[in-house]
DNA sequence: CTGTTAGCGCCTTCAC
DNA sequence: GTGAAGGCGCTAACAG
């Protein structure tokens, strides 16, 4: 820098090496003074490391330092789809708590392939994530799902920890939702304010979330003196556009006597909500509409959603906890609550 | 294993090293079959080697070769809030593009807190991602600034590429958005069917999306003959909440003749229509409402909103692409575009 | 308390 | 075409 100008060149970024030179010690103090070790050092060398490190624009080379610790500061987090507010949610639980506990969260979406949730897995492992967490719900059984256990459990006998969120399978840790337990309070629920004919617009997939609130549904329904005929349900993506296809099907089929629909996600019920007001009629008084997770928007959109709140965010939170060894977190399903809005209004 | 069952004891991960040996190749054979170098190999050895591979459940370290190559497969992403669907929506973008280049995104917010950010930012310098995205716009100068400029150039220096998104700074690569443009066309599109008196509900922390999705609106109405008095200016959090307070503040001080509400962010506009709603009053009929960024919930509340459609996907693969040197997405501001709907019916 | 040194797992010239 | 060997940046024994 003979010209006394600032150098822009791109260079290769500063080494410990480097910072050891700089400040005349070896490269154990600055490897001592810079991360800490066990041992101490002695205030003024650590202070010239410092120094120096600061002088040279020194980032530790986290590649380098996870070979020769031979572990990662990483949580590998696999979600379906990350515009999703239900996933989103769920990720923003998992980033806050990595944050506390230091470490940092990679995120891949699987758009719902279980092929490229298989492939991510496998790619994943080789970043040697500590924890990997599948939050993108699938299938009970399909071909993948084998060849998805033995990724999973190769990488578990490789030290890794894998959580689950909302399935249990494979027999691997698991946070688990209280779908059923939801659908069949919220079954009652409605039945207890007077609604007695169901519509249910659920996935077309075989998600095991999907299963358990349509099984808790139709429980709280018989216990409730409610009734929900099958060709009353309706099978259809597990999206907002799901939800509007599936509710138009509904209606143009003619509703029947369905007094209330149960969508099996927020997300879907806002889609029916949607499908209701373009055909003309007024979600609420016409037909009822409930949803399930209380998602945010789901106070907002009008009327506002009745629905079975699942503290997404929590669920993220403990899914990390959970894989830290916290036990606590292990304890048993998450609860969820039954909260009635204006959607599904009281029926005389 | 003489028991003859599965071997489940946590065990240190397979390495090239034991898949040469058991394949009976030399350690850079492995290598080359592996991950294909420009050397060719045997194919009979390339087969022993990958059926090797496949037995022992291999997987590459990718720290390793991170090391070893001197350069990662990371792209960082860092966003205020991941929850927010602005954000999730420009993350699922940026994945996207990522997934296609091969290449890990890891993500992380900020919570809309400048220390953090730059805290962050040093942190992930550390990991030597190819490519750092900034998505969580913040002030347009602050004390934190000088800091990050600072260590976004080391990073640079040293070989990253740092992309922002919707602000134009320190002399980085940038995926700008036509704000100012945007809120023109709005104001012009809203004075067009008849509206005359305005409010606003705007950030309060300067940042540079707010500022100039104000001046551009302001510009539009006087070209059309609006009107917009300083005190109908709510300066409150960039957020749904934000927008819900700042709505319930303009309306208990009396609206006073106001007619439209422009929100300077859809999520703050979602906030307004049920501050309104909670007040009595129909939003669309009794007081029109607009936003800005058209995110998907902006088509479900009700009435649907009018407001400025930002190509949050695209605005995320622009980045990446940006980054990874495609010269094409260097191009102008990203187009933004009115759409109107029923949240501001045409005043006769 | 500080310094020396041997790896961590992999890639890549360089000889063969 | 294949193998041997050095080195990427850092940590963690191990001596001093």
């Amino acid at each position: 820098m003979t010209d006394g100008g600032i150098d822009t060149r791109p260079s290769r970024p500063a080494t410990l090496h480097d910072v050891a030179r700089e400040a005349g010690v070896s490269l154990a103090t600055a490897s001592r003074s810079i991360n800490g070790s066990t041992r101490k050092v002695n205030d003024e060398f650590r202070e010239r490391v410092l120094q120096a490190a600061a002088r040279l624009d020194y980032s530790p080379n986290v590649p380098a330092q996870a070979m020769a610790r031979g572990t990662t500061t990483t949580v590998a987090l696999l979600v379906a789809d990350i515009a999703d507010p239900y996933f989103s949610s769920i990720a923003a639980g998992v980033v806050a708590e990595a944050d506390a506990a230091r470490l940092i969260v990679t995120m891949t979406a699987t758009d719902r392939d279980a092929e490229r949730e298989l492939e991510f897995v496998r790619a994943l492992r080789g970043q040697r994530p500590r924890v990997m967490i599948l939050a993108g719900s699938r299938p009970t059984a399909d071909s993948a799902e084998s060849a998805l256990g033995h990724e999973l459990r190769a990488y578990e006998r490789a030290g890794g920890v894998v959580v689950l969120i909302g399935r249990n399978e494979l027999g691997l840790r698991t946070v688990l939702v209280d779908n059923a337990g939801g659908a069949v309070a919220l079954a009652r629920a409605l039945t207890g304010i007077g609604y007695r004919r169901f519509g249910v617009l659920t996935g077309s997939e075989g998600l095991l979330a999907e299963v358990d609130r349509l099984d808790g549904f139709r429980a709280g329904l018989e216990a409730g003196g409610g009734s929900l005929r099958d060709d009353d349900v309706v099978r259809t993506a597990f999206t907002r556009d799901g939800g509007y296809d599936g509710m138009r099907r509904l209606l143009s089929r003619g509703l029947d006597g369905i007094e209330l629909v149960f969508a099996a996600s927020d997300i879907m019920a806002v889609g029916a909500l949607s499908a209701i007001r373009d055909a003309g009629l007024t979600p609420g008084a016409d037909v009822a509409v409930a949803g399930f997770d209380d998602i945010p928007t789901a106070r907002d959109v009008t009327p506002p959603l009745t629905t079975v709140r699942v503290p997404l965010e929590a669920l993220g939170r403990r899914a990390l906890r959970l894989a830290l060894g916290n036990s606590d977190a292990a304890a048993r399903a998450v609860a969820t609550e039954v909260v009635l809005r204006e959607s599904t209004p009281a029926r005389t």
